[in-house]
DNA sequence: TCAAAAGTGTTTGCAATACACCCATGC
DNA sequence: GCATGGGTGTATTGCAAACACTTTTGA
């Protein structure tokens, strides 16, 4: 045990995130192979320590932008994990965040600390060290209730999306289907989408009008007293 | 700034609790009267240090422990916050659970570090230190929103009340009235409380009839699929 | 001309709302 | 008897679910 200036008892504390991304319809996080130890060569949740002189969510950025080259997200704090023995032979504290990020912006490079970076479909995660599966069910879990009050799906669609994009992405994230018509009308009726004049390219079939999410519109209502909910 | 024996750098932890309490039809938080350093002799949240050898929530109900004697209560992790500046002089990072008390289950009683302990409304809350008054404000928001999809007022309420303390709950939560045969029927329809035989007495007007909240019943519609919803 | 998805229209039933009204109890 | 809250009944409305149907485009 160790105490600080003060004669506090201190700990290590470090950042992990859950990093979400929608790709082929499926729902994904992404992993890095460790290249430290301990659990050198596993598939983990990318992360880091946090330093003496910076916010935390500045260290779940910092961490953030070591292994993807982020333009656009969406981040938020998901909790602090910290049972005793969550890390092996110390105590290490780890303060969670989770991160939705759209297709194409970004740019995966394994960071310092790692040899790989990859992204795996939620239904298909391989074996992941310390409490890592945990945080990942608790950060979906998380994802799950903040879809159904926040307009937040769209951090991950590109910034034009049809809407059939959005009814899959709230269909793999639920697992059930919702029908094409109703799904239309209820997110319409919102008023938080914009049509544009552009459609979808080189589709084998008629091509959607394309859209984007207003979010200037949404601020707006918001703060008149609209609540979002799906 | 220190670091460990592995070289990882460490920093003071400490857990705070937002205790919530519904008194007088008023929705409430605990303060206590601080006996230390720094800021001597304000009213802030309930804290301590979090011991090498326990588990967060363990540290959280400890800390809670000392200021309320505690038999029943519902508790769950906030988050961490951790700006640099939040605490004066040296870097201290504080994990915030947010605690719901029945009434007449506990104690109050100024624990190890403080000098009074007591009930204030959320609307007449005196100046706290720190980033006090952020963590009480994000509290109540998550309050708010876990209200909406888990069943959980029934732990501010005693264990066996009458239909209008919930909906009196429920009102100074969000700040809104609601028809009472409307309400009823909403919270009825549900199936999640058994009614008693037993009676309101003593009151000034028909003696209301009392209900519990059948906790079982509701884990076993979880599982069924049944999701709660206000 | 067929497959596949875009997009519109319409019917139905449930559930939230609003409100009228009777019941019980203490003062 | 009257004030206060307990509790029931019911008409109205809006919206979500279900599904039939037309349109557009590439192969």
């Amino acid at each position: 045990m160790q105490k600080n200036q003060k004669g506090k008892i201190i700990q290590a504390l470090s950042v992990d995130s859950v990093i979400f991304g929608f790709e082929e319809a499926k729902l994904k996080v992404l992993l890095i192979k460790r290249a430290i130890k301990p659990e050198y060569g596993t598939w983990a949740l990318p992360g880091g320590f946090i330093k003496y002189s910076e916010d935390i969510s500045e260290a779940a950025y910092r961490v953030l932008k070591e292994h993807t080259g982020v333009q656009d997200l969406y981040m938020e704090q998901l909790g602090a994990f910290g049972d005793i023995d969550r890390f092996p032979d110390e105590r290490v504290i780890t303060i969670v965040y989770y991160a939705l990020i759209k297709p194409g912006k970004y740019e995966i490079n394994p960071g310092p600390d790692a040899t790989d970076a990859a992204w795996f479909s939620l239904k298909e995660l391989p074996r992941v060290p310390f409490d890592h599966k945990k945080i990942i069910d608790a950060a979906l879990a998380r994802l799950r209730r903040q879809f159904k009050y926040k307009p937040i799906g769209f951090n991950l669609l590109a910034d034009k999306f049809p809407l059939l994009d959005l009814q899959e992405l709230y269909e793999a994230l639920y697992g059930v289907e919702f029908d094409k018509p109703n799904f239309r009308r209820k997110i319409m009726k919102m008023n938080l989408l914009v049509p544009l004049e552009e459609k979808q390219q080189g589709v084998p079939h008629r091509s959607a009008r394309l859209f984007k999410f207003d979010k200037e519109r949404y601020d707006n209502l918001t703060e008149k007293g609209f609540i979002f909910e799906f």
